[in-house]
DNA sequence: CTCCTTAATGAGAACTGTTATCATTGTATC
DNA sequence: GATACAATGATAACAGTTCTCATTAAGGAG
């Protein structure tokens, strides 16, 4: 009783789900609006957010603005400068690397990002 | 002729130069005040910008916002969840990861970033 | 099925950090 | 000292996101 199961929220679940791009709140609501489903704006960021918080879709940052990613898994990314588009990479550091800080500065690390900037394949040509 | 030395760029320099804490413009405005120095709002943004394009001093995104970084040597930060602080710590990973993720990817990396979330030694007690 | 509680929605205002504008100032060069 | 134009300050504009609040509709109880 404490969540509900709204159309609007599968809606937006729907476009994300399964998606290996990444997408700002307003091209989640142009795909809404192309499929013709009509949800509001503070309802797109409150079910992005809402989705996130129950690891349902993943979550970067690009320069400060929010990119939703319909793979929820821990993963890092390739940011092209050139282009903008951002490439899934699997994470590098392993238990190891993570531990070695955690006892050195008595940090318990929850998660970690990594991003990588430079230009992509396709940019060089 | 193209770059010129102004008391102001000096100020704002001054804010950041060997500090190891993370400010954001409006910290450096207030540390500008504290010390009777005037410099307006956009003036310490222009600025704060310029002394990072010049390797001047270091930029770290957290949660969207900028903090500028007396230190303008590549290293990475530790993110306290619950204080806020940032930690600053050495880069781990090595020419060889970096290198793997290029043969791989076709990527070109210029730049590398890694995050820790979690929490400080301090706020665990 | 109907009633009821309250989570969720929609529209738009508000907010936050940052950048743009533009008239004015002052630095570097001759 | 005159000149060119980089830099400044005040403030408007902007972008992305969150907040407000009246309204709607999930979904559990009877
Ligand atoms: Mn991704
Ligand atoms: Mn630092
Ligand atoms: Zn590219
Ligand atoms: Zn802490």
């Amino acid at each position: 009783m404490t969540y509900r199961n709204t159309k609007q929220r599968k809606d937006v679940y729907d476009v994300l789900k399964g998606l290996d791009r990444h997408l700002t709140a307003d091209q989640v609501m142009e795909e809404l609006k192309k499929n013709d489903r009509q949800v509001g704006l503070a309802t797109v960021y409150r079910n992005l957010h809402h989705l996130h918080e129950n690891n349902m879709i993943g979550k970067v940052l690009k320069d400060g603005v929010a990119l939703y990613d319909g793979n929820p898994e821990p993963h890092d990314h390739l940011h092209c400068r050139m282009c903008g588009k951002i490439f899934d990479v699997p994470k590098i550091l392993n238990e190891e690397n993570i531990k070695a800080i955690e006892d050195e500065k008595g940090f318990s690390v929850e998660e970690y990002f990594t991003t990588f900037e430079g230009v992509c394949n396709d940019c060089k040509k």
